[in-house]
DNA sequence: GGTAAACCTGTACCTAGGTACAGGATGCAA
DNA sequence: TTGCATCCTGTACCTAGGTACAGGTTTACC
């Protein structure tokens, strides 16, 4: 239907590697494009389309998995509403909101520390005086750290 | 000179997997113990202190390779002041300030497209109606994204 | 001295999201 | 038709921070 492009041309629009491409089609994020007589790739300009779709979503915190879910619904939704966008942009916005809490947390004890003056990790953590958790953090093995 | 634990011991006091003791020493973050005669490792207590430094630099953000050079500096600053953690921990401040800005945007974007009712990306993508950048994000290849 | 738990080494595997390379085929223009 | 850029496949590698397994030895306790 549309011009035909090539998987190099698809990738720069894009702003992303050509080997990203074949990825992502391994991961079933991007369909099977149509060949030429060759075996070479030609995509349509919807290709480019579901790859912003794709770095939006990544941007948003959504890992592949979730993309792949996200297109999903949004190609073959027929009629009855599945889990879509909105609950999971919800549950999204909740979990982000747990990760700025948690860097809030760490924040106050970074700035604590430089605050207090502690040059020594090792001696703070003789000291009981030092602001930074390491009792806590011994314990509380089970919550998880401040990073994937 | 004090008590000397098994690693077994040492894992379980600092709440870390057998496995990760060997995986710290091979990276540098542990010093290589005292054996016994049939070639066991041999802690003393200042390896579980060694451990909780570790799980503190990490949860505030450090990597492990931060951390093989915080507990250098710790271990051997002869007198003259290395860069010690004042410096590292005002550096450490400002990407975690960097990364609470960049989620609190993720979450004001999150936030839009639930209120604005988006319940399809691919769709999002093709109306500009929607709070979600698509085009500034594929034109900024260079800006990181929000994790990692 | 017997036995079971703990420990040893080396190596392979895991997640997540790609990236690189080798060796060969195709596409396109002069 | 020649030549070069682009593309193909399959496989290996990368970061970061671990975790698991196999096969063998040591320790500790009874």
């Amino acid at each position: 239907m549309s011009a035909r492009l090539r998987s190099g041309q698809v990738a720069e629009r894009a702003g992303v590697n050509l080997q990203t491409l074949r990825y992502y089609e391994r991961r079933g994020l991007l369909a099977e494009p149509q060949r030429s007589i060759g075996g070479h790739r030609l995509y349509g300009e919807d290709a480019v389309t579901t790859l912003r779709v794709i770095k939006a979503a990544q941007w948003l915190g959504f890992t592949l998995e979730e993309a792949v879910e996200l297109l999903e619904t949004s190609r073959h939704r027929h009629g009855r509403p599945v889990a879509g966008l909105q609950e999971r942009a919800a549950a999204k916005l909740a979990e982000v909101d747990a990760k700025i809490a948690d860097l809030t947390t760490i924040r106050t004890a970074l700035a604590a520390a430089v605050e207090a003056g502690c040059d020594d990790l090792t001696a703070c953590a003789g000291s009981g005086c030092c602001p930074i958790p390491f009792t806590d953090l011994a314990e509380e093995t089970r919550h998880a750290g401040p990073c994937c």
